[in-house]
DNA sequence: ATATAAATTTAACGCGCGTAAATAAATGTT
DNA sequence: AACATTTATTTACGCGCGTTAAATTTATAT
């Protein structure tokens, strides 16, 4: 590699002595050149290290190649690691993406769609904060942006909609705790953020009525994304007073179900299946953390890499159709229980 | 708000009757105009809804407004945390910062650095992989782009390294345990993929040398980031094979304490600074899961937002400085001891 | 009222690349 | 070998804004 200075590709072009148009096609798809020009361009990017400035070569193309991935909170693992997979896939597949955390917040939230905005991306993978978002915000954005939700639906917002289907999460761990011991209540925020929080409370209703149970739900306080410290104080309160309604506990999700572990060992109380302790606490999301509380929790496990790969597939298909489908499809992906040591 | 679309600042220029250098001088700085002026641009923007095409913007620019970030691994809370913050200032600051993820692969670290360079940012604020960093690739890095490192220092490599004192995290734990019950021995990995994980141990030999204490280190198998389950591991091969030299251990960092803990509760071995209880455990970082372990994790706590804060503050004075800095200020943090119920 | 400084306007060029049309060359087919 | 087809070259324009220099207007100070 010579350490000669290329400024454009101009002079890139003459020094590999290919045409500056054939080699701007080469770089927006190296297959679209012949093999033996590709190999000559290819030995000259060795030689001499040039790269296209990416400012010129986005302000006048019709669509850029970049992605842009939005989360509501990359400090949950389990967003980072969706991210993670989306990112990967973007990559693979030749698009640039970028990454944004709404943390929770609307004002963010809407501040990053306005960003990416001006990004001019093909295509947007936006998972909304939920209640919490700005509704209105969001549908002009996806009237602009060809975008695909994930992860939290905005009924008819967006493209498509890629996520987990909250009754077979929860139909999974409420069969399977009425039928190896007693009856779950229901553990959960009073006001949750996310939308899938109320599916999982009407699956829960629903799955109780077809088994011909009485439902318990018991609501906690607490606003904001620290759930696992709402869930302990939730926990601390509810087992203080003895409230709990059944001896099988089930969150809503694995964070609460997290800091209910951590108030239990506070208080004394033994979790787990086994028929000395106190009580059984199951969940469902299966976060990267759940195989490590004390005791391991029993959980239904997202389909990530499902929910991953047809969020990108989708979003694929709706560029290459110019940034419209026919309908919107709204795909949900079953989920896996996993036993572990709580229930 | 009208709905006319605006194709470029020449339109929004003739509309808002303010000439086109001005507008273009207002959105690099809007103090630099005059504020009747200014007045009259902002009533336009509130008009029209122009936002200039920021390609356009950076391709004949000395420098962007962009900012870049990475860490070694974003699914670590850790970093999404201390990203959170960093991003925050950046925003608050009028920069656009961008967030990367090298998710703990050397290949990807340098795609990244690709990437950024050609992003030409203002600035970079860089958390290295550690051992499995490319260091010649940083070092032309940071010879090209204004660079500081933060978390984990190469040795002359950056403008600047921020991150936190290691001998004040360990000195600190290994002080009190010693103070309130027996001599810690030291948990970590045989091959540390962190430059922190080497220091840590360092400030653990000379801790009991100044004690006059025997040192004992446990090593456990494991690579890569999946540091819970190697806790978790190298733990249950430990205490199975009761090779525990101490009753007390002191984790090199709390994700391998959050293992440790995992194993203890499956073998039934007790954990606490109570009398009756088998084992302490303590560790270092604070991560944002160690309050809600079972029981909680007595650690050392990074000042988070000093080493944010104090990154890109230094930053800024590099930019503002045109990219080099006098001497390469290497600058730490002290740790504060938190308490809690597991030593 | 005048002198001076500061801000704005006008006019124009350049940045680096996308893209299109016409032409030329290479490759494939019969 | 003649033809059709694919691929590359030449030429030229445009994208939207940064930036500069000179001319002009406006604000501030004397």
């Amino acid at each position: 590699m010579r350490h000669q200075k290329i400024r454009n590709m101009d002079e890139f072009a003459t020094l590999s002595g290919i045409s500056r148009p054939t080699i701007s096609k080469y770089f927006n798809d190296p297959d679209s050149v012949r093999s033996s020009t590709r190999d000559k361009i290819e030995a000259a990017l060795k030689e001499y290290d040039y790269r296209p400035n990416i400012y010129a070569m986005n302000q006048n193309r019709r669509l850029t190649k970049n992605i842009g991935i939005v989360v509501p909170y990359l400090a949950d693992p389990f967003f980072a690691e969706i991210a993670r997979v989306l990112e990967r896939r973007c990559i693979d597949a030749g698009f640039t993406p970028s990454l944004y955390s709404s943390h929770g917040e609307q004002g963010l939230e809407n501040a990053i769609l306005d960003t990416l905005r001006s990004l001019k991306p093909a295509g947007v993978l936006l998972a909304p904060l939920g209640r919490a978002s700005d509704r209105k915000y969001i549908e002009q954005f996806c009237r602009d942006v060809p975008t695909i939700l994930f992860d939290s639906n905005i009924e008819g917002v967006g493209a498509a909609f890629v996520g987990s289907d909250n009754f077979s999460f929860v139909s999974q761990t409420v069969e399977y705790l009425n039928r190896t011991g007693n009856v779950p209540c229901f553990f959960e925020m009073r006001d949750p953020v996310n939308p899938n929080a109320n599916k999982r409370r009407h699956a829960y209703l629903e799955m109780m009525r077809r088994l011909n149970l009485e439902p318990h739900i018991v609501k906690i306080d607490g606003t904001g994304w620290g759930f696992e410290e709402i869930g302990r104080q939730g926990a601390l309160k509810v087992l203080h007073d003895n409230m709990l309604p059944t001896k099988t506990v089930l969150c809503s999700n694995d964070r609460l179900a997290i800091g209910f572990l951590s108030a239990c060992h506070e208080l004394g109380v033994t979790v787990g299946r086994d028929e000395t302790c106190d009580i059984r606490v199951a969940s469902h999301d299966d976060h990267p953390y759940s195989r490590f509380t004390c005791p391991s929790l029993t959980t239904a496990a997202h389909d990530y890499e499902s929910v991953a790969d047809h969020a990108v597939e989708t979003l694929f298909q709706l560029i290459d159709a110019g940034g419209k489908l026919n309908n919107r499809e709204e795909r949900l992906f079953a989920a896996r229980l996993i036993m572990r040591g709580s229930a």
